[in-house]
DNA sequence: CCATTTTATATCGGCGCACGATATAATGGA
DNA sequence: TCCATTATATCGTGCGCCGATATAAAATGG
């Protein structure tokens, strides 16, 4: 079994760093909306599915790589914060489908915006960092010094 | 304030997929060898620090977007575990150096190996979803889902 | 020098996330 | 009908991370 260089281990190191950082940019955005990262997700895994297809508690768990349980946790305080209300199934009545409150819509499309904003400017680093990963050592940009959130993507 | 299109949802909802995918995969290696996904981490963030740059809590702190004393508590952990060891530091009695045991380097190194080759298979995938989120087409969606074998959503 | 501020680390209580184990209800198959 | 399967829910536990607070050592100012 082969062994890493410490290119690689910086690398690997690099890329959860860019990985934390943008979570970390999301949380704080996440948590000024009252929410927590995992609810924002499963709004989001709601309003993302292929159209037309109405979500139950399993299909949002397998989406989210959870167990069904977790996602049963999650809905319980979105539906106390009133961002989603659940619908039992017609046909099938063990069902339960979800769906986007009024006011989950709202704060789930400013988040979505607010994100898709700041991927603009943070998706050159994490793929800079994959690359670094993926490619045999390159040296070509130094050590990730302190960078002030930019908005120029630098190439 | 613009709105976003179905489109753009789709493609946050992938990309926060494809995190989690790639997460999914690390806590599952990382749980494998006894760990949780911040201590291997923390070992990683050692580990890829600049050459020569002895790490107190501080500086791990810095590098993981963590309060502090949250690193205090993972360190806690992983010297009980016997994965790093605290060092005084010499010079400043304050400070708290850390170093890998030889428990930890060897940990870690199967780690990182089996991270590095599975991000060989994965970044291909989370540049797809990146690059899918960045490309503008806002006003309009085009034809409705047009993806080639990205997005096979893996059970 | 000593008092005060700053820096580095540590402790305590709390909440959210995710899990395993288990329970309840509806469905479907032999 | 009986029983396995499916879908959802509940309970207890551990970790991650935080805010508030504490302790110790170093730096600073008279």
């Amino acid at each position: 079994m082969k062994n890493l260089s410490i290119a690689d281990y910086q690398a690997l190191a690099e890329f959860r760093y860019q990985i934390r950082k943008f979570l970390h940019f999301s949380d704080s955005a996440i948590e000024g909306a009252g929410l927590e990262r995992s609810q924002y997700q499963l709004m989001l895994t709601i309003k993302g599915m292929p159209d037309g297809v109405r979500p139950r508690i399993r299909d949002i768990a397998d989406r989210m790589l959870i167990q069904h349980h977790s996602a049963v946790e999650l809905i319980d305080r979105l539906e106390t914060g009133g961002y989603v209300r659940r619908e039992r199934g017609q046909n099938d009545r063990r069902e339960v489908l979800l769906a986007l409150t009024a006011k989950g819509e709202r704060i789930l499309g400013q988040l979505a915006l607010h994100h898709h904003e700041e991927l603009q400017n943070a998706a050159p680093k994490l793929v800079g960092a994959l690359r670094r990963v993926t490619r045999e050592r390159r040296h070509d940009e130094g050590p990730p010094r302190r960078l002030k959130a930019v908005s120029s993507v630098g190439r």
